[in-house]
DNA sequence: GTCTTTGCAAATGCTTTGCACGTCA
DNA sequence: TGACGTGCAAAGCATTTGCAAAGAC
């Protein structure tokens, strides 16, 4: 578990002064696995060191961000951060049900990625793809609501992986009539 | 231009009532082609009915957004809406750098969206498609940057189509040192 | 010692909500 | 008429910013 002193290379070798909040957010980060919210991220951090504002961690990975040590997703408008593990790309799915999010390979990507350079000239930035849509599981439970009745109550299941994160500013609003 | 009575039908036939604001919204939206953003539809609305409300345009958009004669499409954490012509679905390639977004045609993601769904079971919904990146204008702009000096001074170039929509939120903090 | 970063607090901007009144079917 | 939709005003939330104090090199 050499995490510490490896975080602190990755700043200083990025060319910028190497901080607690720095060090502290990006071990967080790295930590937790997956891509995290801002304010996740802030109360992790919090526990080693409680003082952390929440607007230093907001500066704080969006310079990451900017550096190339994390990466940026925005899931539902809201921004998450990432470890950008080098040569460990990939792009997001995000349920739109119940939010849950499936990282997608390059392997089906590359494809997409240089079609899309070679028509139109434009370069797509595969650390910050999020594409939204309908996990597996809640495929199936749409094709079961639309069997029957109009007034399909949707039951949200809870994924493993789910957690509580994102999913605010979306996915509200259900029984709304006839959808 | 029977507009007036396309967006009737529409909206009845979706099994709502039909209001001034609901076929104002649909109407200016359709009219204005391409995604905009609510508050450039709330002017467009207000040119002829003045005292519709801001809010009014957040709910309706969003009730025609789950009614599926619009789509929403987040840019920038920004909600964008577009009219939702039939059979001419596409995505959305945003540029990073500059703000101007490309239509991507289904063509590159229709295969893409196979093979997830057949790979692990995600139904790509593409009408919410974004994906970032840079433009080809913006792409030559960084080439330049990088040759010379340290401190780029990145030069915006205004697109033709990018108009002062989205680009709010990101898009910031340029000149920062060594990136 | 100087220039960068942080903490704090306040502001910002998009979006949602509660409620009383107006409107569509 | 009765349920639904709108206007208005206020709240909510994620995110940003100004500034003085603290910290890195």
């Amino acid at each position: 578990m050499q995490h510490y002193s490896e975080s602190v290379e990755a700043i200083r070798a990025a060319g910028r002064r190497v901080t607690i909040q720095r060090v502290a957010v990006l071990d967080a980060i790295r930590e937790m696995e997956g891509h995290v919210a801002v304010d996740q991220v802030a109360a992790r951090v919090r526990e080693k060191h409680p003082q952390m504002d929440l607007a230093t961690v907001y500066r704080t990975a969006g310079l990451l961000g900017r550096l190339h040590l994390l990466n940026e997703v925005s899931i539902g408008g809201v921004s998450h951060y990432e470890y950008a593990s080098p040569g460990q790309r990939h792009g997001h799915m995000v349920c739109e049900h119940c939010g849950s999010t499936i990282h997608a390979s390059t392997t089906h990507l590359d494809q997409l990625r240089e079609a899309l350079l070679r028509d139109t000239g434009f370069e797509l930035h595969l650390e910050h793809l999020t594409m939204s849509g309908l996990c597996r599981e809640c495929r199936r439970d749409e094709e079961h609501s639309h069997s029957g009745h109009t007034h399909a109550q949707a039951q949200h299941h809870e994924h493993p992986r789910a957690g509580d994160a994102g999913i605010r500013r979306h996915a509200q609003s259900e029984g709304e009539g006839l959808l």
